[in-house]
Formats: C-alpha cells, structure tokens, sequence
DNA sequence: CGCCCTAGGTTTTACGTATAACGTCGAGTT
DNA sequence: AACTCGACGTTATACGTAAAACCTAGGGCG
C-alpha cells in the first residue's frame, strides 16, 4: 500500500513477516522442510495472504528457463471438433500446473504470421495439427519439444505423433454401407492437403478394391456446409448411374450433402445413403440423423497433451492410435431397387 | 554453438557483432536513431539472423513490467460463437502485438480452478464474458484492466462494457411473428443466470405486452439440442391452446425444437414457427433453414479486444451497442387456422 | 585556443524470483 | 573442552532484457 498500486514482490511478503525473500521464496515453493520453522512458515504464508501476494510469472519464468506454457496450434477454432481438443489439453495441463496458449492458423490464404511472435508467449513445447501445414512447417525451424496430431507418422521425423485411428473408421463406415447392399458409392472429400484426408482416400481404394463390382467417384469440397452443397449437387447430377451411398470426410460435409439431395428431390436414407465423419451436435440436429464416426476430441487432445508432457521429462510417450467407432443412425438404410 | 543447445541471447549477438549488448537491444528494438550507425545496425541485425536470435519474452516481461497478453474468459467453447468471438479477440490483438489467452470456465458445477493460476500467463487485461459469472467474481478481486462482455451496463461498475443489441433482435423476430399473425407464443429460455438472457425475456414481455390478445409461455432448458428437445416437447404438449410460434434464445435450443415438433407430428413451419437467434452454421444446416437474428461474433470479439485496448491506454472505449439483424429463412410462416 | 555539441557507442542498473552458498547458535558427543 | 551437527535462517547471485546514465573523439564555433 506504501507507494502507489503496484503490486506487493516477495519482498514486500518478507518485510511484513519480518523474514528475507530467500525465506518467503522457500515457504511459498513448499521447500521449507527442515530450513523454516513452522512458526515461521505460518507467518509468511498469512502475510502474502494478507496482501494478495501472486508471484510474477514473468520472473518466475526467466529464474527457472521454462514457462509451464505449451502452444496449442490448430487450423481454425471454428467448429466444435478444435474446441474440444483444446478443452481436454487443456485439462491435462491444468492437472500438471501448465497453461495452454492456442494459434488458430489464419484460414485465408497468405502467409501466416509467425505462430511464435503473436503467441506472444515463451514455450516450453508445441502440439501441431497437421491440418495446419504452414504454421507446422515454422514451427519446425524452432527446436522445440513438438507433438503433432493426425500426422503421418512416417514423415514426423522426431516428433511425437497422435492419431485417430481413421483409417478403422472409414472401414466401418464402408462395411456397414457394403453390408447394406450398397455398391455404388460417392466419396466427398476434404480439400485440404493433410494426412488426416489423404488416409480415408487410400482407406476407402483399400476396402472397396477388395469387393467385386464396386464403383467409387470421387468429389472434393472445402470444409463446410456450403462448400459441400455444390460439389455434392454436382457430383449427383453427373453422368453414370447414380451412386446409392455417400462417405463423407466430415459431418459438416454430410450436412452440405443433405442439401443438396434435397435439391435434387433425393430423400436421405431412401434413395441416398450418407455417413459423416467427427460426431458433431449438427450429426443429430438434421433430419434424418446422420450415422457417422465419433471422434472423441477431448481424449485427442488430453493424449496430444500427456505425450507433450512425456517428451518434456524425457519418457517415451504412450503408443497407439485412439480408436474411433461407427454410431449408426437414420441416414444408411438399403438401396432402393437400380 | 559453442556450448549445449541452449538459446542464444542478444548478448551472444552483441559478440558476434562485435558491439555491447545494449547496442543489440537498441537496435532490435528499433530505437537506434541517432545512437547507433546504419553500418553498425546491418551488422547488428544480420547477426541476430545468422544465430536465429528471438529475444527472451519472459525477460522482456520483467523488464517491462507489461506482457501484451490478455486473457479472454468465455463460458465454453464448445459452439462456434465463442470461437467467432476469439478469433475476433486474437485478430484485433496482433494488429497491436498482443496475445490471448483463453479461460473456458469449466462448464460443469464445482468451484472453478482459478482463472489466474491456469492461465499461467502474467496478463495486462482481461476480457470477460458475462456468462462465466463464476471466474468473473474471481476476476473482479484482481484490479486488473477488465472489459465485459454482454454484461449489464448499470452494473459492471468500473468495468467497460462492450455489448451486442440484442434487444433489438429480440424485437425484431417479435415484430416479424407479430407481422405475420402469431398471437400465441412459447419463449424457450436458456437455463444460464446471465444478463444476456435476462434482456431477451425482459424485452419479449415488454413488446408483446403491448398487444391485446397476444399470450406467451416460458419455458427453460439448458443450452443444448438434447436439452431442448425435452423441454420443448414438454412446453409444446402442455394444456391449453398450443403457441403457434416459438422464440428461442438460441439456434441449439431452435434445433431442439425442430426435432421436439417432429416427435410430436407438427411440421415447421405449417404447423408451427421457429426462431433462433445466433446464425451458427447449424442454422441453414437443418430444414427448414432457421429464422434467426444474426450476431457477428468476430466483430463482438473485436470491439471487446478494441475496448480493452483503449482502457490499457487510458483512452475513452467505442461505446454503442453492436447492431444485430434478423434473418428471415424458411422456418416461419404465418399461422395455419386455429 | 578553449569549449560545447553530437554521433556513436558502452557501462551499469533494475525488473522479481529461486536457489546455491554461507553463517550462527545451542545441544549433544567424545 | 573442543568439535560436530542439525535447525533455522540470511546473503549473494543469476536468469536476459531495456534503457538511463555515462564516456569519448572529432568538428564547429566564438
């Protein structure tokens, strides 16, 4: 209180304990045993309570040379799926006193700002979307502890990877159409160069190669409802026989897709199965539900989260895809008669 | 290079270029004019590349006193408005070399973690959404620079407030329902204690009011499509004359509602009208395409970050609310006979 | 010629914290 | 009685940066 409203230091806590810093610094950081007294101890903590002493983490940070700060980068932040793989990092670092700053790569084109620069925070370690190339391909020059997601793990030279098991979704989503009777199939794809679509084209070739008399088109959309609109209207309206069952990159896609069969005077599931990929609250707002893979976000970002923290204590990081599983709904049912 | 892998500093630059550290931190700073000579400076900076040289933030922090990051406290973020209002934040932001930092309150119940220590980050200012009222109190203890968002403005005492008009779209959708001959309503509320909820009820009742003849039934549900389902089923099949249109709070529990009026065998909008209010991308993903008043969540997240700005610099905020406009789509039409 | 001014730097200091290194004092040991 | 040792602290230092205060040499000027 003594000289304007700067905030109370260590030293001030000392002063009205009556103590050194060194010793406040000790009592505070819980180092105190058998080098303070109890009596002490107790008195430093009641004065740093009475003037709302908060250490400065700035000071904190350049003593110590680690900031308890990872960057969390992602391709945008504008649909649920991010969100929640924010959500459950973040809860994992909260749980190990660390703090979770996001860089949502620019959407538009042009050459992102560097992700370090407008963090405007000192790190101690990255978790990358692969959906997010350019800021990933910076954040490679730095040499610092990186996890990345959705990535291929042969071409993540020494980093960590975490992956969804995509791959066995877009398997369960082609045997469960296939099962149905389906054979002509349309696969609207994401069109966004990363692993994470790159695998449900070569999964879905894989799957369906292994099944006589099967036809695969494919279109490619951007990620959203009314990207998907159009490619899937024209897809459709294209010549050939028109395919009985749509695969989806992803929920937002399906839902672009329902429009467009609606235009065109198709009914969903009737005459046009579609299947969607994520598990978004849009996969049980439209109608038909749309039968899609859940992908559980959080649990991707808590598993990004703990092999970020196991590179930076030197362990090896958990192993393994997450897996993901097919929820049947409304929207596949058995062709109609050709 | 010399010894392990650690960072260089400017004083490694200083020695690589032969010049005192200080020279180093006047030019990089960009505060060279008159003091050091262009020569000099070029040599200075070409150093500062050839090492890949970035400053050290926490040190800058401590020396400054000020870390340009600000922190960004929203309900959740789950839903695509807090993410619009983020991205807005975060744009605004590094125009002026400032970084964000989130703080999801933690939906669930419970005490929240302290906003402060999980965000790990020395802050200059904080932006607060109403909604997270809990982390707000905690917030108010600190006397840092607040701005408020959606927030009563008779109330923020001290604080800047930065709202949305959302009376006026609440008007707006009335006097369109209104215009269309809707006399019998149902207001599905959020479940959330926050301002912005409040004037939504406060200024249904005071426009409909105003009308002879006209009646409206509230009912609540937490802000989710399951949520709403149940409590519109509920409200939609209680006794009395059935409304004929339906105001919600928001586009989930609009979302809620359509499938509520399909399990009950009403179609929208012939049997019954429907407004949402947001314009998430879930509102043109269901059919019929939703009836809402549109907010522009960036340009929320722009001003709340322009506000806080003028605060940090002892300016005087913008003040005015932001305009909202509904949007007429195919969920409202006028009432079928009684 | 003596003086000041300016360009072009350097030396020094402070920010607040954590911790290594260093007392000091009384009790117990030999 | 000299010595050790543990309990309880304190003093001193470093982290990397920004910037105030200081230095020095040469040129212009009265």
């Amino acid at each position: 209180m003594a000289r304007g409203s700067t905030r109370p230091t260590s030293r001030d806590v000392a002063q009205a304990a009556g103590v050194s810093q060194a010793a406040v610094s000790l009592v505070l950081g819980d180092k105190w045993r058998g080098r303070v007294s109890e009596t002490t101890a107790q008195r430093v903590r009641e004065a740093a309570r009475d003037l709302g002493y908060r250490p400065n983490l700035a000071a904190r940070n350049l003593r110590l040379g680690r900031t308890r700060t990872v960057l969390l980068v992602v391709p945008a932040l504008t649909t649920e799926f991010f969100a929640g793989v924010y959500t459950g990092a973040t809860r994992v670092a909260a749980e190990h006193g660390f703090g979770v700053v996001l860089y949502p790569s620019p959407e538009g084109i042009g050459p992102a700002p560097d992700p370090f620069a407008s963090a405007q925070a000192a790190l101690d370690g990255v978790i990358a979307s692969s959906m997010a190339s350019d800021a990933v391909t910076a954040i490679r020059g730095e040499a610092l502890p990186l996890v990345m997601l959705d990535s291929d793990p042969a071409e993540s030279l020494g980093a960590a990877t975490v992956n969804l098991d995509i791959a066995d979704g877009v398997r369960q989503a082609a045997e469960h159409l296939l099962s149905l009777g389906h054979r002509r199939f349309l696969h609207l794809a994401a069109d966004v160069p990363s692993w994470t679509f790159e695998v449900r084209a070569q999964e879905l070739a894989a799957r369906l190669g292994e099944v006589p008399g099967t036809s695969v088109r494919t279109a490619r959309s951007p990620i959203s409802i009314e990207g998907a609109v159009a490619a899937a209207e024209a897809a459709l309206s294209g010549p050939g026989p028109r395919p009985t069952a749509v695969i989806c990159d992803d929920d937002q896609l399906a839902a672009g897709t329902y429009k467009a069969a609606r235009r065109l005077g198709l009914r969903v599931p009737d005459d046009l199965s579609v299947t969607g990929l994520d598990d978004l609250a849009l996969a049980t707002a439209i109608d038909p539900e749309l039968t899609t893979v859940r992908l559980d976000a959080e649990l991707f970002g808590e598993r990004g989260m703990r092999a970020l923290l196991a590179v930076l204590e030197g362990r090896e990081p958990e192993s393994g895809d997450i897996p993901v599983r097919l929820v049947v709904r409304g929207s596949t049912a058995p062709p109609g008669l050709p």
